[in-house]
DNA sequence: ATTAGGG
DNA sequence: CCCTAAT
């Protein structure tokens, strides 16, 4: 990969022969080098992040590093560009070229300067631009020119290798010393690579996924001024001394030119010369004869490519893949040299996920713990990620156990243990609420309100206030986690990554939004009962009721054994509440709309007439 | 944009 | 929950 290095040896080296320098850099190995341009043109390099990006980008480009024609792309805003290119090939370059160089002053603008080691896919036409885009020699000599700005810059280092963001400082210092003669990654064991990679990053990995070693391991090396000091290049997954490299070169453009049959040089004898001038001039972006020795320089690159093509591609990791594996990684060092403080706090943390299961199991049946083991395939835990967070401990328990010891019923205890789970007050005042509302209408509910009676005041005074400020009330479970819930999704809108699973707290509010406003108005419901909860859209309110009401008529007859929903595996919703849901489902039809009529109409109404009563309110 | 309903 | 059709 490290054609670059070769390059820099080159400008303070003879360059020979210029047609060997093109011809090297088409058969070189190709090495990505991310960088930005400054406002005042200067290169700055890029960061991991933003090599991210462009690896990602490029990403379906890739091939096997060996093999690849030694191109070098210079194109600043990768996405756009690189669009560009494969799109016209042989137009934008030119354009672009001059306004984007550092010189010109272009604005802020990605560079890269990309010898890219696995690119030579499909996109032959691309490579074909690029050439176009920058003459070799032009290329060779921007590299060159990037390449010192970098490596005298000593930004250069952190830019290296995102993973050892957390790695101690005092270890970073890689020691290339390790790297002593030749060493070809391809053949390395895992362990072999991971002693490279220490060497190579000066921290300890324990990924075990070769291609992610190689690939970390080459990358880091070709970013990292400290390995370009050296004496070593990468090229091909084998870090070799920079001076086989340049035989190999020198072989490999001979082949290459014999194959070419002399078309990949126009020039090749007479502008010689030429060539090493423009390579030492820094300045001379001229497009002048970019556009003759482009079409050349494509043959080459094409054919080069068809060869490469044959090779099996392999499948770069995938971002999250990386920033996954990376996240453990800088975990596991941190924990190894950071202080104590963190290892303690992870250690809380993990058994306060635990502590709390009630909440996770309560109304789905779903555990929702997923969080755990959300690294899957990898089948590492990461349990402490920020991700898992959850609700505080409600503060208030004691006081809503008093319930319990109250000769309640199953499900009455449900409602309660129901409340104590939710966390927060206003869930109580909701909660009570409802049970004060549900429990007026003389249902069956006797049990709770007995059991409740002496809490009454408690609640009581709650309710007053509730009343009118349902929509005042936040969800419990609008803390922060929720941030993390909503997952943007390539083909459409936003998706939820995982089920919100309803709380009872939820539910009530929903409950009392539907006898507010009436089923149907869930826009409204929403708006003003779950302002606070971002997620919950007014089709989640509408569905859920939908839930409720059958869940409700299906629990109400069973509702006369108590004990039926104990029995219920899942029994989320208390009973209460699907009564007060049924109730209300009654109501919507006909007293609903105007609370007047309310009296007349009993709850004896069944379903038929809810639906008649509803579609004619609807 | 909101709703209703099916998947 | 997601998606779609109908309003």
């Amino acid at each position: 990969m490290e054609a670059n290095e070769a390059k820099i040896e080159e400008s303070v080296v003879p360059v020979t022969d210029t047609i060997g320098a093109l011809e090297k850099e088409i058969a070189d190995p190709i090495v990505y080098q991310l960088v930005r341009v400054d406002g005042s043109g200067r290169l700055v390099p890029a960061t991991q992040d933003e090599i991210m990006v462009v690896e990602d980008f490029l990403e379906d480009d890739k091939c096997e590093p060996k093999h690849v024609p030694d191109t070098r792309h210079i194109s600043e805003s990768v996405k756009t560009e690189r669009y560009l290119l494969e799109r016209n090939p042989f137009q934008v370059p030119e354009g672009k070229l001059e306004s984007e160089y550092p010189e010109v002053g272009a604005e802020k603008s990605n560079v890269l300067v990309d010898p890219v080691p696995d690119l030579g896919k499909i996109e032959a036409p691309e490579k074909v631009a690029v050439h176009g885009l920058a003459p070799c020699s032009e290329v060779s000599n921007f590299d060159l020119s990037v390449r010192t700005e970098v490596g005298s810059n000593p930004q250069d280092a952190p830019n290296e290798d995102a993973p050892s963001t957390s790695a101690a400082g005092s270890s970073l210092k890689p020691d290339f010393s390790k790297l002593e003669g030749k060493i070809c990654l391809d053949n390395l064991t895992v362990k072999e690579l991971q002693e490279t990679f220490k060497a190579a990053f000066g921290r300890e990995t324990s990924v075990k996924d070769k291609q992610w070693l190689k690939r970390r391991i080459t990358m880091g090396l070709t970013n990292s001024c400290d390995f370009s000091c050296t004496t070593f290049i990468i090229r091909d997954n084998v870090v070799v001394r920079k001076g086989e490299e340049q035989i190999c070169h020198r072989v490999k453009s001979r082949i290459s030119a014999d194959s070419e049959d002399g078309v990949a040089k126009p020039d090749s004898g007479g502008s010689v010369g030429d060539h090493d001038n423009r390579i030492n001039d820094d300045a001379d972006f001229s497009g002048a004869d970019v556009s003759s020795s482009t079409f050349e320089s494509c043959k080459v690159t094409k054919d080069l490519y068809t060869e490469q093509r044959t090779a099996k591609r392999a499948r770069k990791p995938t971002k999250r893949y990386i920033e996954e594996l990376s996240e453990i990684e800088s975990r596991e060092s941190s924990e190894k040299l950071s202080s104590p403080d963190k290892t303690s706090r992870y250690r809380f943390a993990c058994p306060e996920t635990h502590k709390r299961p009630t909440k996770n199991v309560r109304s789905n049946a779903r555990p929702l713990v997923t969080r755990q083991d959300s690294l899957g395939g990898s089948g590492v835990q990461i349990p402490f990620v920020s991700r898992i967070r959850r609700s505080r401990p409600r503060e208030n328990f004691m006081p809503l156990l008093k319930l319990q010891p109250c000769g309640m019923d199953m499900s009455t205890r449900q409602v309660s243990s129901a409340f104590a789970v939710s966390g927060r007050q206003e869930d109580d005042k909701i909660n009570n609420d409802l049970i004060n509302t549900s429990s007026s209408p003389g249902w069956t509910q006797q049990p709770l309100i007995a059991a409740c009676e002496e809490d009454k005041h408690y609640s009581g005074m709650k309710i007053a206030e509730l009343e009118n400020d349902i929509e005042l009330n936040d969800c419990s479970e609008n803390n922060s986690d929720d941030n993390v819930v909503t997952v943007p999704t390539q083909k459409g809108g936003m998706r939820r990554k995982h089920h919100r699973p309803w709380t009872i707290n939820e539910v009530v509010k929903l409950v009392e939004g539907v006898a507010r406003y009436g089923a149907g108005r869930w826009s409204e419901i929403k708006r003003l009962a779950f302002a606070s909860c971002p997620y919950r859209t007014s089709v989640d309110l509408k569905d859920k009721w939908r839930n409720l009401l059958k869940a409700s008529f299906v629990q109400l007859p069973a509702e006369k054994g108590i004990l039926n929903s104990r029995k219920q595996a899942s029994v989320p919703i208390p009973a209460p509440i699907l009564s007060r849901v049924r109730e209300l489902a009654d109501m919507q039809g006909q007293i609903q709309p105007i609370l007047s009529t309310g009296k007349s109409s009993g709850h004896s109404s069944s379903g038929r007439s809810v639906h008649e009563a509803r579609s004619g309110f609807l």
